[in-house]
RNA sequence: GGGCGCGUAGCUCAGUUGGUUAGAGCGCCUCGCUUACACCGAGGAGGUCAGGGGUUCGAGUCCCUUCGCGCCCACCA
């Protein structure tokens, strides 16, 4: 006889490290049709996703583990379910974030990256890209992502950055690029313009400045509140609105600059809002949004008044030099002294800051490159609206609508030195442009060998609008282009719906003329467990490198699967990851108890036996539980899939079950090898269903149920198992006979009768390891039959169980029960008060009345009529049932 | 200003074509270390599903509305 034990802990470092090994080795990651090695099928489905690339020289966090969780699950299920998949790891140069990084290293070394120089700065980048930015992807491993390591691929690579040069030229050309001076958010602190995204609205207290706009040559003048009043020295106007009373006769007057003395034209907009301020608005259309508008309809002159650090240069006449803030003090004290100031009220700003470096926002006008986008918003609507894209949850497709219906030209150059530079010369001879996808050694215009490149540099979302198609070798026609093109899903947090999917719809339909996937996933953010958003200040932060230390990966996994819904935040509770380590657990020892079981089977009885009722129940469960994953996974409920499929483990299979199954196996023979048979195979399902959620602990304790078996005598059943759970196949509802719905009923009276027993024992405190006798009444047969059963998982003795037909009477000294139509009498009558037992049942006859008077009005309404037959019938047979209970415990009542 | 989402057991949350007596984990109470598991088992307490109205035979689920909370977009000086 063979044997093969488990040991009795499950130690999930050692096995997640080895198991992540064993995997890769085994080019598990990889698809299993590829079309760059012989044998490719190209009828083969594909199923594909691009990660989201992380930033290079970032920290794992818990929004890489909610991502890396599902889509390594949506991986993971197609791949099971035969699909030759594909996810496409990589890693984003991350523009910004990474120059501050080596920015902040030089300024340690008391140097800067203007001293060291472009070339010496980039070098340094890329010597820090090496050193740092392969900790992410190892961290990502860490999770168990099955990524295909050997397509992973960097935003500067090589192929990428050709891709980033293909595009820019396409657009280019097409004249769908230009260049242009334009009021753009300025980051002062970061010395370059950022996108509307980057930047970051925030209330903050503020004051509100009243002057006098004096009119030119009078004594006259108009109130004008501002909140910046260092943009005075930019004014280029003053507006009123035209239907104003208070200020209509000054309506192409002159006014007078404060301190600077230049004269501007009182202009009449509709724009001003009358009842606002002193209702009176200057104009500062190099500073302002709105004042830029308004300069452009009505042909002011726009005035730079700030240079690159935000200090006031030289149209600020006396405050040229000054830091912006400084300049606002000095200019409202020398306004003060001038008798210009009316009054300062405290008010509460908006106030723009950036995302990045968290200083306050210039919007200035500076020379910048942007991307006509209307043309391709329009189509990114159409792919969504017309369903080629898909969108879940749904209703982030309306605010997708939104987005797109208000979007603005793109601006794509960035004043930094890490990132695609733009690939745009300049000649000193003819000042044409030249735009190539080689660097020309020559203007194309006049031949001329002095041109000198942009210096500007690419936003970094330009190169992830095309990492779907990027990564796969475009703008190449790569083997994999064609097969795995476009993707399947593309699944990433809701934050970035703007920044990134919205510009990769757009991408992918402009240069490819395809939707880049076909459904778009967003998940939430992922809150510490009372909902608050994680911060390092608020020190709620939870490391989930700690977590997997501490409680495993799979607990981890599980949880943010279980935990979310589409689109919805997420609470991370350790609490929670410590209970769903826990179920790994219990996986584990199921497993040991499985295996046990296989293992003790001697040769194959002569004789089969049938399937008890218990096998039926079971195997029907969880087939229910096959077909209703498989509906979920369909719908992207993934979270309730993972909970109904937890739940089915722990209290079907492991609760009542396995319990059962002890005594199935403790019979020997026929009986305890279809037990086996049936643990083996029930189990077997319910690991695979469990592997794209918590893969590690299946992974290992599905190998060794295989090896069990095969070196069991059961061997037959795990013949067709491949190596490894991971790429074995999803389950799939196996019609067999014995499962019937009336099986599973009966099971339910079996439940319910036990559940009885235990109840009473548990109420009168009747000792646990105290066998009681039991009368038990049940014309059926059907507890005659189960009685085993009954009597082992109720403690009953079972030498002293009788099952009766009927009854005539109660039998004396003893306790009734009625489960359903099932009378229970126990030898317990004094053991407790008489008149407390009466009382008892009283309480569940009357509980029964309420229930017969509730259905019998539900049936005599016009649901009777209304409902569908077989939901009205489910009721009368309810009726029916608690009529009988209700009977019963009249008897007993006498 | 425009838009979106949420309010379900003490806590954190599930609950998708509207269909029994609304679920889970944690916490709490009572028992029990029986040869898979005390990272466990058995039993239990706890909810007028924010309030009001409507549609329907039937509403946590659909519609309207009030209140409270959160988020996104826009950025009135």
């Amino acid at each position: 006889m063979s044997s093969y034990e488990l040991p009795k802990t499950y130690d999930f470092n050692e096995t997640e490290e080895r198991i992540y090994a064993m995997w890769e080795a085994g080019g598990y990651f990889q698809p299993h049709n590829d079309p760059n090695r012989p044998g490719f099928d190209p009828n083969v489905k594909p199923f594909v996703i691009s990660i989201p690339p992380p930033n290079v020289t970032g920290e794992l966090h818990t929004g890489h583990a909610i991502f890396v969780s599902l889509e390594d699950l949506m991986i993971r299920y197609h791949r099971m379910k035969g699909y030759s998949t594909l996810w496409v790891p990589g890693t984003d140069h991350a523009g910004i974030a990474t120059q501050l990084m080596v920015e902040r290293q030089l300024i340690k070394e008391g140097s800067r990256r203007e001293t060291v120089g472009r070339e010496e700065f980039l070098r340094r980048t890329w010597q820090w890209k090496e050193e740092k930015g392969g900790k992410i992807t190892r961290q990502i491993r860490r999770l168990g992502a099955s990524c295909d390591w050997t397509r992973e691929r960097f935003t500067m690579d090589e192929g990428l950055t050709r891709a980033v040069r293909e595009a820019f030229v396409r657009l280019y050309e097409a004249g769908k690029i230009y260049r242009g001076p334009r009021l753009i958010n300025w980051s002062p602190g970061l010395k370059t313009a950022v996108s509307d995204l980057e930047v970051i609205y925030a209330e903050e207290p503020g004051t509100l400045y009243y002057f006098k706009y004096m009119l030119a040559g009078s004594q006259a003048f108009i109130p004008v509140a501002t909140t910046r009043p260092e943009t005075i020295l930019g004014d280029t106007a003053v507006a009123v609105h035209p239907d104003d009373e208070r200020y209509q006769q000054y309506i192409g007057k002159m006014v007078v600059v404060p301190i600077l003395g230049r004269e501007i034209p009182v202009i009449a907009d509709e724009y001003v809002t009358r009842d606002f301020g002193s209702g009176a608005l200057k104009i500062t259309p190099g500073h302002d949004p709105n004042d830029y508008e308004i300069g452009h309809r009505h042909g002011l002159a726009m005035i730079s008044i700030l240079d690159k650090e935000a200090r006031v240069n030289e149209n600020g006449g006396p405050y040229a030099g000054l830091d912006r803030f400084e300049a606002r003090k000095k200019l409202w004290g020398d306004m003060q002294a001038a008798g210009l100031v009316l009054k300062e009220e405290p008010y509460t700003l908006n106030v723009p800051r950036s995302e990045r470096g968290g200083e306050i926002i210039e919007p200035m006008i500076s020379e910048q490159w942007f991307v006509e986008i209307r043309e391709q918003a329009e189509k990114g609507l159409t792919a969504v609206k017309n369903g080629e894209i898909k969108i879940v949850p749904e209703h982030f497709e309306k605010v997708y609508f939104n987005w797109l219906e208000n979007i603005q030209d793109w601006c794509i150059s960035r004043q930094l030195w890490w990132g695609h530079r733009i690939p745009v010369w300049y000649c000193a001879e003819c000042g044409q442009q030249t735009c190539a996808r080689q660097d020309p050694t020559a203007c194309a215009h006049c031949g001329s060998d002095k041109i000198e490149q942009d210096p500007d540099v690419l936003d970094t979302w330009f190169s992830s609008a095309l990492w779907p198609f990027s990564t796969l070798g475009w703008p190449e026609e790569t083997p994999d282009f064609k097969y795995f093109y476009p993707t399947s899903y593309m699944e990433t947090g809701y934050d970035i719906l703007f920044f990134w999917v919205a510009r990769m719809i757009m991408g992918g339909l402009e240069f490819t003329g395809q939707a880049p996937f076909k459904t778009v996933y967003l998940h939430g953010l992922v809150r510490d467990e009372h909902g608050q958003k994680m911060s390092k200040t608020k020190g709620n932060v939870v490391d989930p490198l700690l977590v997997m230390d501490e409680l495993g990966t799979d607990a981890l996994r599980f949880t943010l699967l279980v935990g979310s819904t589409p689109g919805k935040d997420t609470n991370l509770s350790l609490k929670k990851v410590e209970s769903n380590r826990n179920f790994a657990n219990k996986l584990w020892n199921i497993g040991r108890l499985v295996i046990n079981a296989v293992s003790a089977q001697e040769n194959a009885p002569a004789t089969q036996a049938d399937w008890t009722l218990a096998d039926s129940w079971i195997w029907a469960r969880v087939q229910n539980l096959v077909r209703d994953v498989e509906r979920m996974f369909q719908n992207f409920q993934y979270g309730q899939a993972g909970q109904m499929i937890y739940d089915f483990v722990w209290s079907d299979f492991a609760d009542w079950y396995l319990e059962i199954a002890k005594q199935q196996l403790a019979e020997g023979g026929p009986r305890a090898w279809q037990t086996a048979e049936t643990l083996l195979r029930v189990f077997d399902i319910s690991l695979r269903l469990l592997h794209p959620f918590t893969p590690f602990v299946t992974e290992e304790i599905w190998g060794h149920l295989r090896r069990a078996t095969h070196q069991s005598h059961l061997k037959s059943l795990v013949a067709g198992w491949p190596e490894v759970l991971m790429i074995a196949r999803w389950p799939e509802i196996r019609a067999e006979q014995g499962w019937e719905a009336q099986k599973v009923a009966n099971f339910g009276l079996v439940q319910d009768v036990i559940r009885a027993i235990r109840n009473l024992r548990a109420e009168k405190s009747v000792k646990p390891g105290l066998k009681l006798p039991a009368i038990i009444v049940d014309a059926s047969g059907l507890m005659k039959q189960e009685a085993r059963t009954i009597a082992a998982l109720s403690n009953l003795d079972d030498s002293r169980l009788s099952i009766l037909d009927s009854l005539d009477s109660k039998p004396a000294n003893h306790l009734g029960l009625v489960a359903g139509p099932i009378e229970i009498f126990l030898p317990l009558a004094e053991l407790v008060d008489p008149a407390e037992d009466r009382a008892r049942l009283a309480r569940e006859l009357a509980e029964a009345e309420s229930q017969i008077a509730r259905l019998e009005n539900l049936l005599a309404s016009d649901f009777a009529n209304k409902a569908p037959a077989p939901l009205v019938q489910k009721e009368r047979e309810k009726l029916a049932v608690y009529k009988e209970s209700a009977g019963k415990i009249k008897a007993q009542l006498g």
